[in-house]
DNA sequence: CTGAAAGCGCTTACAG
DNA sequence: CTGAAAGCGCTTACAG
């Protein structure tokens, strides 16, 4: 046993009387050994509980079967619930994951990348606010990196992203049917690319008669909460906030002011987290589709650590749940 | 330039013509160096984007400068919280996490643990659910381990905890002075020790004239709206959820009822998070000091990796919120 | 102050 | 099939 308490395959091949490189092989499966040998390994190994060392592991082989995640906001159920996804997907494959929070600060995810990038076998980037150029920059290194929510037309990257776009454009396309013409987007990060493809969406929907006008929110309750007074100033039928959040925030909000939810105001999320379903009335909103990000983003990065060729972008569907928070427009004064 | 693309050590020394002993003296301040050459060395370091491989310093060091966290969900708001904290202390001071999701299996979260003990200078156990005896295990070992919301006498570990006992106990007296005498607690996981402690409280409460029921629930909004039935059956007058969330289901329903909170039946939650305060009624709950928490978890893991004496319990106060969800108990039928 | 060398705990050609 | 040895990229006594 190693002076610092820690157990080494040197003491499992005293104990098995072999050598280390046969320890190595029976605990790898590399190369073939004599089964009654294996046996005395497996015993020994068992009998110290031995677990061998990640690091000399990774040094030695060149694969330290780990990968950097980075994140804007581990606080964000959003986000956890994406690396959820992911980690039990590349766990299952035997990788770990070493995780950084970057804080919503472009700066520290360019940082937490570049010192990820030694000791990991790749990265993933979750709703990257860098900027270009500096995606350019990880793009052009050895170690594979995959994007999730983020796309660039001149990033040559694997980019995982749900269809913002096509989901809020149906969004509206359902406002449309029940008669709203004048909408309020209550905007989220504009450093999101989310943000901007949902923005990019409502904008489309002037082709089925909806005209919006953007007023500064975020992704929290409270903002939602605070941006609503805004947004009712712009005589609009309907209110799409950032996400369920926010709707969460705004409903309150105009139930306030003495405002029906959908009779007076029509109201829509982004996401369908659980309470959406429980807010009164239940919300109408996105699913963002985390599992499937989460799947998705690993078996990108899984691909590119095998050197397959895969696809740069795998869009993810994103379908709109239609529920009792939008009704038919009312007639605007 | 190694052949897998990665710069080295060597790449840095040969780049400043020095040894690769001095450049990692001036990377890393140990000893003194000539400030010429030392200035050479930190501009070749910087001309090349030289970033040293952890895996190796671990190994050469002895010090891998990451702690494994193993948390029970981390879809989980509440787990995600405290992760950040902690990660937030625990990177300032230069540490990165290994983040492990035992998915609430007793098992796995051993495991995992184990297959972290050879690389990691420390563990952070997040609500560990594992058995006393496995604790016990980990205790033994010569890597620090420290182990939040869960406390166990029997075990010899740093353990930082929120006072659930007297914080629920606390709940309980404001619904003491209100009037009430029969209330019901909705229940979390039976393995969690928070659980516990919160029906330990409410027990406790006896002494204020309270007398409780257990039903069972878990820590969803989903399971406190299917629970409410049940619990409504013990003529109460008040509903303790196990959290937030669950308190969340719990108004939802008794509202579907056509039952007023506070008017007809109060309804606390516990852990104050964000939409605690956005519920209509805003909802009487406990502050969980989940930053505290991580920062606390960190505090003592540190201290132990200094080799510094700590105390073996942090109970960190975990102050009752009064909003309008509790009121005054009505005459029961 | 500086460098050559040993060593951290492994894997993996290379001999035999 | 098995072991001795080189090497992964570093740090750190040890000489000088």
């Amino acid at each position: 046993m190693s002076s610092n308490g820690r157990l080494t395959i040197h003491d499992v091949a005293s104990e098995a009387g072999v050598s280390i490189a046969t320890v190595s092989r029976v605990l790898n499966g590399g190369g073939t050994v004599n089964e009654a040998m294996a046996e005395k390994v497996r015993e020994a190994a068992g009998r110290l509980g031995y677990l061998p060392n990640a690091a000399a592991q990774g040094l030695a082989s060149g694969a330290y079967r780990s990968i950097g995640v980075v994140v804007p906001d581990l606080g964000n159920p959003y986000f956890n619930d994406i690396l959820k996804s992911a980690m039990t997907a590349a766990s299952a494959d035997g990788y770990r994951m070493i995780v950084s929070d970057s804080r919503g600060n472009p700066d520290e995810e360019l940082s937490a990348c570049r010192q990820q990038l030694p000791y990991v076998d790749g990265i993933l980037l979750l709703s990257a606010r860098m900027q270009v150029t500096d995606l350019q920059e990880l793009a052009a290194q050895p170690v594979p990196v995959v994007s999730v929510n983020r796309k660039d037309r001149n990033v040559d990257l694997p980019m995982v992203v749900a269809d913002n776009y096509s989901a809020t454009l149906e969004l509206c396309r359902h406002l449309a049917a029940l008669g709203h013409e004048r909408v309020v987007y209550l905007a989220g990060s504009p450093r999101s690319w989310q943000n901007r493809e949902r923005w990019r969406g409502i904008k489309a929907a002037k082709s089925v008669g909806i005209t919006a006008v953007t007023v500064p929110c975020d992704a929290s309750v409270q903002a939602g909460y605070d941006s609503t007074d805004e947004a009712l100033e712009h005589d609009c039928t309907a209110i799409l906030a950032f996400n369920d959040l926010a709707a969460f925030g705004v409903i309150t909000r105009v139930r306030e002011l003495g405002l029906r939810v959908p009779k007076d105001i029509s109201v829509t999320g982004f996401d369908d987290i659980e309470i959406a379903r429980h807010l009164r009335p239940p919300l109408t909103t996105v699913i963002s589709p985390k599992v499937q990000l989460g799947q998705g983003a690993w078996l990108s990065l899984r691909a590119a650590l095998r050197g397959e060729k895969i696809p740069r972008t795998l869009p993810i569907p994103s379908p709109v749940v239609i529920r009792k928070s939008t009704g038919r427009a009312r007639a605007r004064a």
